[in-house]
DNA sequence: AATGAATGAGATTTCATTCAT
DNA sequence: AATGAATGAAATCTCATTCAT
C-alpha cells in the first residue's frame, strides 16, 4: 500500500518536473525568438501551450521563473564544466582550457537565457540574487582552480586567479553578448580557440610557451 | 529678414538640443539611482523637472530616448576616446594603453547607461540598430588602430587587431556589467592597469617586453 | 431488495452528511485563522484534507457553502438557545437571561462564521437569502417569546417585542463585530452579564426591580 | 507673478479635491447599487465616468479608497455629531439625544459605506487600520462624554460609559446593518425616537424618569 | 513652448469551476 | 467516490502616449 502511494507521489513529483522543465524551455525558446523582454506570462503560456493560471502551480511569479531559468544555466555549468575537465589528462593548462570550452559551449546551448545574469537585478528578490551569486562563484570554481593549479606547477605567470577567471567567464559570456558581431567573422570552434590562445598569452610561464604552443596557436 | 529668421532657428535648435542634453542627463541620473527598468516617462519627467508632454516635444517615444542615451555614451568614446591618444606619445603600445584607459572612463561615467547597449534591440529600430552598431564600430575604431600600428612596429605579436579589440572593449565594459563583483576587490585605477596588463602580456611582442615594463606590471 | 437498497441510501447519506460537517468545520477553521476573505476553494481544500474537486460533490458552488456556513451557525442557534431555557425555571426574565447567554455562546462559538449573516447577500441566491431571513425569525423566536411572557407576567413594562428581541440579537452579535474593542475590557462572562443587565433596565418593570435585583447588578 | 502661480496651485488642488469627491461618490453609490463588494476599479471607473488609470492619480490602492470612504464616513460624524449637540441645550440627556440621532443621521446617510468599518481589516493596512479605530475613538467621544455628564448630573445611573456609548453606536449601526429588517415596521425617525426611548429606559436615573417623560416615551 | 490630466491597452496574479483519470 | 491538474475570466495596477488648455 505504502508502495503504491510512494508510487503515486513519485510520479506526480516527475510529471510536475517535467511541466516546470516544459516551462523552462518554452520561456528560453521565447526568448530566443523574441528577445527576453518578450516574456510576458500570456506568451509564456502559449509558447508552452498551457493556460496561464498553470504557470502559477509551478512558479510563485513571473521572478521565480526568472530565477529559475537562470539556475538552469548555472546548474548547467556546474554539470558539464567539470565534465568536461575530467575528459582531459592533468596538466593544468589542458584541465583549463577543457573548463573555458566546457564554459563557451554551455554558453552557446542557452545563448539568450545566459546573458539574463547581466540584467539588472531589480526585478529578483535578495534571496535569488544571493542563490545567483553563490551558484556564479561555485560554477566558476573549476576555472579559479585550475589557474592556481597551473601557477602552482611553474605553467602560468603570477597571475591574480580570481580576475583572470572572471576575465574568461567574461569571453564566454560574450560569445552570447556579441554574438551579432563574432558570428559575422569567427565559427564558435574559432572564437573558443582563438579567445583560449590569446587569454594564454597572457598568462603563460614564458619558459614553458613550447609546451603549450598548439594552444598558443589557437 | 532671412537672417533674423535664421537667428531665430539658431535660437530654437540651441534651446532644443539644451533640452536634449537636460532630459538626457536626467535619464542617466534614474538609471543610476534607480536602476535602468525604472526609467517611466513620467519618473523621467519629474526628474528631468519638466512635464511629460514636453518630453514628446523633443524625443518621439521612449525608444527614440534609450536611443539617445546610448548615442550619447557613444558620442562620449567617440570624443574622449581620441583626446586621451592625443595627450601620450607616438608609441602604439602607450597609445593603445590611454585609448584603453578612455574608454574605461567613459563607461565608469555612464556605469548604468553603458549597460543599454547589452539589452535587447527588439524595442529599438532596425534604424536605431544599425546607427549603434556603426557608431560602436567607429568609436573602437582607435583601439584597432593603435593596434594594428604597433603590430606594425613590431611592438605586438601578430594578432587579430578586430578580435582584441573586441576583447578591450569588452574589459571596459566588464566594469560596469559586473561592477558589484569587481568594486570589491579593486580600486577603478587597479582595474584599468591590472586588466591592461593583462591583456597587454597576451599581445605583446616577447622581445619587446622590457621596454613596457612597467605597462606589463600593471 | 427494497431494504438493502435503503440501507445503501441511508449510509450515502450519512456519508454525505458526515463529509458536509467535515467541510463546514474546515471553513470555520480557516475563517478563524485567516479571516473569512482567505477562504477560497484551494485553501479550504487543504484545510479539510480533501481535493477541490471533491468539495463540489456536496456543495454545488462556493456560495452554497457560504449559505451552508451560515445555516450551521443558525441550526446552532435553533438548537442551543431551546436548550439553555429549557435548564431554567419558569420564570420569564429568567428564561430571556438564558435565552441570551445562549445566543452569545453560539456566537462566541462561530465568531467568524457569525459575522457572515451581515455579508452583503448580492453572492447568495434569492432563495438563500429568503432561507437565512426565515431561519433567523426563527432562531430569534424564543427571545420574543420569552419578552411576550414577561410582559403578560408584569414582569416587563409594555415594550415592543420585536426590537427588544432585535436589539438583544444584536448585542450578542456585537461580541463577534466588535470583539476587538470589548476583549480589551472584558471577559466573556462579563460582557453577557453587563449587557443584559444594561438591557433588563430597559425594559424591566420597574416595580419588580428587587425581584431581579441580582440580573439587574450584572 | 507668485500669485498666479499660487492660484494655480490652488485651483489645481481644488479640481484634485474635486475629483477625490467625485470617485468616493461613485465608490459610494456602487454600494448602494450593487453592494460593497461589487466595488471594482473597472465598475468604479465606469461609475465615475473616468478611466482606471485616472483613479491611480488620486488613490495609491484600491485598499486605500476602501479606507478614504471610511474616513469620509467618519468625517461626517465628527462634524455633524457636534453640530448636532450644538444645537440644544445643556441638559446632558437631551444632549445625549440629540448626539445619538446625529449618529444615526450621517448612518442613514452612507448606508452602505457605513458598514464597511465590520470588514475584515485584512485588506486595510495596519497603519489605516489605526487610523479608523483613532477617528472611531474620536467620534464617539461625545456620546461618552454626554453619558458621563448625566450621570455626574444625576441624569442617569451610574453607568459604565465605554459601554453605553458602544452599545448606541451599535444601536445607530444596526440602521443600516438590520436595514432589511427595520425598514418593513419602522420609519427612520421611529427608530431613532424608539431605540433611544428604549437606551434611555436602561441608563436613565429612577428618580429623574418624570423629566424625560417624553424622551422614554418614544 | 509647455503643462499635466486623462486614457486604455497590457502586465501580473488569483481563484471558482471543470474534467480526465 | 475521489483526485488535482488545468482552465480562463476577472481583478488590480502600470505606464507610454495623447490632447485640451
Amino acid at each position: 500500500m505504502t508502495n503504491a502511494v510512494d508510487a503515486d507521489v513519485a510520479a506526480r513529483e516527475a510529471r510536475a518536473h517535467q511541466r516546470s522543465e516544459q516551462l523552462l524551455d518554452a520561456a528560453a525558446r521565447l526568448m530566443e525568438r523574441e528577445g527576453s523582454h518578450a516574456v510576458s506570462m500570456q506568451a509564456l503560456a502559449a509558447e508552452a501551450g498551457v493556460s496561464v493560471g498553470l504557470i502559477y502551480r509551478y512558479f510563485g511569479s513571473k521572478d521565480e521563473i526568472l530565477l529559475a531559468v537562470i539556475v538552469h544555466v548555472l546548474d548547467d555549468f556546474a554539470t558539464a564544466v567539470p565534465a568536461a575537465i575530467a575528459e582531459v589528462g592533468d596538466d593544468p593548462v589542458e584541465r583549463l582550457a577543457a573548463a573555458f570550452r566546457g564554459y563557451c559551449e554551455v554558453i552557446d546551448r542557452h545563448r539568450h537565457a545566459a546573458v539574463l545574469t547581466y540584467r539588472e537585478g531589480k526585478s529578483l528578490s535578495e534571496e535569488g540574487r544571493q542563490r545567483i551569486k553563490d551558484l556564479e562563484v561555485e560554477t566558476t570554481e573549476p576555472l579559479r582552480r585550475a589557474i592556481a593549479d597551473g601557477i602552482e606547477a611553474g605553467a602560468l605567470r603570477e597571475v591574480e586567479p580570481e580576475l583572470v577567471s572572471a576575465n574568461l567567464v567574461l569571453l564566454a559570456h560574450a560569445w552570447a553578448l556579441k554574438h551579432w558581431y563574432f558570428e559575422r567573422t569567427l565559427s564558435f570552434d574559432e572564437y573558443v580557440r582563438q579567445q583560449f590562445a590569446l587569454a594564454l598569452h597572457g598568462i603563460v610561464n614564458p619558459k614553458q610557451k613550447r609546451r603549450y604552443a598548439a594552444l598558443l596557436e589557437g
